[in-house]
DNA sequence: AAATAGTTTAACTATTTAGTTACATTTGAC
DNA sequence: GTCAAATGTAACTAAATAGTTAAACTATTT
């Protein structure tokens, strides 16, 4: 059932996973058409078959490693952080860097979101569930600390993976648009910003 | 060209764009069938396509509509206020009950904003660039009579829309989950926390 | 009421797309 | 070398889906 990690992918196979991703991320899953997806990896359709049943278990293999990448990369640098202001920063500084890394997955997080998780597999799902409650414990130890406010958790997180995930995914189409002289901020501006905005929102006084 | 509000629509042309607004948004526009489209509104699919040049079109209708409608609300109550601060407040607060009774404006933004606006009529998008423009002009207001910080507009535009509209498009998938005992935050209590976080966020000292 | 324009309907067409099959070729382990 | 697993190829099926057509129906006008 769990196929996702565990076993070895050859060269074929991963080839596909990497360009299942992007086109899932781009066109979505009802926009993702196999056969473009073969042209894409060089690889022939049958190949896609071979490897994996169909596009629903393609689309479960690659969300669910995207996720999980990205949220043990977050955890993992949270938990090496001491004061909850550290992990807080470090919370916000690795999702931003992780998901600009990763764009595929602000940009699913967002349709599936939008989808009500209409495809979304539960174990995708769980790793967006765990970032949360790793948010919550920082908050909770802050604010027992009498460092932070008592905030809402579930709207604290919005903001930081909302205004990133935004931010994020809405690249393209503002420098498509450029119609501003203003520099659009960079990934740093951004999570500079969002980490300013977000710890003075919480700062007790 | 723009049909979208000149022309009356008559009672089956009406019925069209409803149940077409509901189901791109929540299908998206690859995800959304004609048949379907047609059984929901009880209408025959020949009539949509009398109404409606093709599917790109009737996407473009709805869309545009939809998303003038929002930023109309918002800006004529921000409009009506007077200081900074209740602009700000205004604004969230209008631009979350609006999406929240709109509840296909927020899914739909999400997904072309993942897809990079492959779909996203230009009208559309010109919507968003004035509530952007909007909260500009009260963030410009605020800083110039020393209430508000200096603050990057676009990632504070972001941090509001983004954590509203993550809040309210995923209302579903948070009701059927369900696995904790807290409380979910109503719409209310969600605008409160953004409202005071952001405010929090803003203020100067 | 006859004529006309606007609207709706069921059945149809053409295309796209997920998934398959049968077979040829390559690769890597032994 | 030999064998089995992996990969490539092209043609195929079956279903789904966007869009069309011609006839029927319904107001509205004259």
């Amino acid at each position: 059932m769990n196929a996702i990690t565990e076993k070895k992918y050859g060269k074929t196979a991963l080839k596909i996973l990497h360009c299942a991703t992007d086109l899932f991320a781009e066109k979505g899953f009802d926009g993702t058409i196999m056969d473009e997806l073969a042209d894409r990896c060089g690889v022939n359709k049958a190949s896609i078959y071979y490897h994996f049943n169909d596009k629903a278990m393609l689309y479960e293999v690659c969300m669910t490693h995207l996720f999980k990448q990205v949220a043990d990369q977050v955890i993992s640098q949270v938990d090496k952080a001491d004061s909850a202001e550290q992990k807080l920063k470090t919370f916000i500084y690795e999702f931003a860097k992780g998901a600009y890394q990763h764009k595929q997955m602000p940009a699913t997080l967002m349709r599936e979101i939008a989808a009500a998780g209409k495809n979304m597999p539960i174990p995708a799902r769980q790793q967006m569930q765990r970032l949360l409650q790793t948010l919550k414990a920082i908050l909770k130890q802050g604010e027992q600390l009498g460092l932070f406010r008592t905030v809402d958790p579930l709207m604290t997180h919005f903001m930081i993976i909302g205004s990133l995930s935004f931010h994020i995914t809405s690249e393209p189409m503002r420098l498509a648009i450029q119609t501003e002289t203003k520099m659009d901020p960079t990934l740093d501006e951004a999570i500079g910003h969002v980490s300013e905005l977000i710890y003075h929102a919480l700062l007790n006084n």
